[in-house]
DNA sequence: CGAGAAATGAAACGATCGTTTGGTTATCCT
DNA sequence: AGGATAACCAAACGATCGTTTCATTTCTCG
C-alpha cells in the first residue's frame, strides 16, 4: 500500500462512494473521476478493486476492536465498563463515519473473510463477557442471556450507521450516553417492590392487560 | 406481476441471492440457473432486474408497517403496546427473513426511493409517538429524548439480520420476550432509592469511578 | 541541471452484464 | 381438437466493467 499525497484522496472518494452505492455498484471510475485521474491510473495504488474496500475499511475495524481490548485489562466495575464501551464504539463511528459505515454495511454482512469475521466474533465475545460479568457479579440481576443483551447493545449502535448525519442536531456524546442510560437501566423508572424475587418478568409493572402468551414452552432444540 | 407458479420460485431464488451476495453483484444468471431457465426467459416476469428486488420486498416491509398502524389505534398502556410492537417486528423478521434481509440491506440502505423512505418514516414516527405517550403518562419517567430511545429499539431489532439465524438455537419469542425485558427495564433492577427525582443519570448507581467528561457542553446548531 | 523513479494519460482487451429479439414448446380454454 | 396465450429456448447486442499495456509527464534529489 503506497503512500503519497493522492492516496488518502482515493480512500476517501472510494469510501465515499462505497457507502453512496455499495461496493459493487460502484465502478473504478466513479473513483477515478471523483479524483480526477483516470481509472488506469489506479493501478499504480491498488492490485486490485478489493484492495480499496480494505484500505477503507482496515482503520476504525481495528481501532474499535483495540478499544475494547484495552477496557477489558482493567478491572473497573462492570456498569463502567459498559458505559465506557459504548462511549468509544459512538466514538469511533462518530469519528470514522464513512469507513465504519463502508465496513458495517460491506464486511459484517456478505463477506465471510475469516480476518474479518474473527475480530467481529472477538468484539462481540469481549463485550458479552463484560456483562456476564455484571451478572455474575449480581450487578446485572435482569439479565437472563448475556449474549442476547450483547447483541441488542451492538444492534443500537450499529445501526447508527442507518441514521446518524455527522454534523447533525445530535452530538455523540449526548447519544451514547442516552444509549448507555437506556441500556443499563431501561426506559422505566421502577417503583421500589420486588426486591428479592428476581423474577423474568420484573420488568413490567402494568398488569392492566393480559399478555398475549409471555413465553411459549420451547421445542428442545441444540446448538 | 405475473402469478404462475414458477415466480415464486424466482422470487425466492434471487431473495436468496440478494441476501448473500447483494443486489448489485448478483446477476440474472445467477437467479435463472438456480431456477433452471435461461436468463433471458426471466423477462417475461419482469420489466427489468429491479423488479426482481421489489418483488421480494414489498411483502414485509408492507406487513410490518400494517402491524404497528393497527397497534397505534389501540389504547393499550405505552409498556403493552412497546411489548406487542417488539414482538410483532421480530415476528415478521423470522417469517420472512431472507426477504426482510434483503429490504434492510438494500432498501433501508442506500436506494433513496421515496415510496420506502417514507414507509420507513412513517414506521418510526409510530413507534416513537408510543414511546412519547409512555413519556407523557409518566411510565417512561427514564427518557429524555424518545426519538434516540426509538432508534435504539429498531437498532437492536433490524440487526437480528446481522446474526440471527432461522432454524437456529434461539427462538423468535424468546429473543422478543429479553429484547422488550432489556429496553424497558435495562440491565439493572435498581434499589429502591431516588423517586422523585428524574435526573438525568439516575441510571448509574455505581459512583465507583469518577465518569469521563458526562455531556460536553454542545455547541449550537439548528437542523 | 539531469537521471531515475513515481505518477498519470490514453487507449485497448476480454469478460460479463442487463436486455432484446424471434422462434419453439407447453398449457389452457371452449 | 385446435387456436390462443403463456412459458421458455437460444442467440445475440451494446454497454460497462476491471484490468493491462505502454507512452508521457511530473517530481525527487544528488
Amino acid at each position: 500500500m503506497p503512500r503519497p499525497s493522492r492516496w488518502n484522496e482515493i480512500v476517501e472518494a472510494a469510501a465515499e462512494a462505497f457507502r453512496t452505492n455499495g461496493f459493487a455498484a460502484t465502478s473504478l471510475e466513479d473513483i477515478a473521476s471523483a479524483v480526477g485521474i483516470w481509472k488506469g491510473s489506479l493501478y499504480h495504488y491498488i492490485n486490485s478493486k478489493e484492495d480499496l474496500l480494505f484500505a477503507v475499511v482496515r482503520g476504525p475495524a481495528e481501532e474499535i476492536l483495540k478499544q475494547i481490548q484495552e477496557l477489558s485489562e482493567t478491572d473497573l466495575p462492570p456498569t463502567e465498563k459498559i458505559r465506557r464501551a459504548t462511549r468509544s464504539h459512538v466514538k469511533v463511528l462518530e469519528s470514522n463515519f464513512v469507513y465504519a459505515s463502508v465496513y458495517l454495511q460491506e464486511i459484517a454482512g456478505r463477506r465471510k473473510l475469516p480476518e474479518w469475521t474473527a475480530m467481529d466474533r472477538e468484539y462481540l465475545d469481549l463485550l458479552e463477557s463484560i456483562v456476564r460479568e455484571g451478572v455474575e457479579s449480581g450487578e446485572f440481576s435482569a439479565v437472563t442471556n448475556p449474549r442476547i443483551a450483547t447483541l441488542a447493545l451492538i444492534g443500537s449502535l450499529n445501526w447508527l450507521t442507518h441514521w446518524y448525519r455527522p454534523g447533525g442536531p445530535l452530538h455523540a456524546d449526548e447519544i451514547s450516553d442516552q444509549f448507555c442510560d437506556l441500556f443499563l437501566g431501561g426506559l422505566i423508572v421502577r417503583t421500589p417492590r420486588s426486591k428479592s424475587k428476581p423474577n423474568q418478568k420484573a420488568a413490567t409493572p402494568s398488569p392492566t392487560v393480559t399478555p398475549l402468551k409471555t413465553t411459549k414452552p420451547r421445542a428442545k432444540r441444540t446448538a
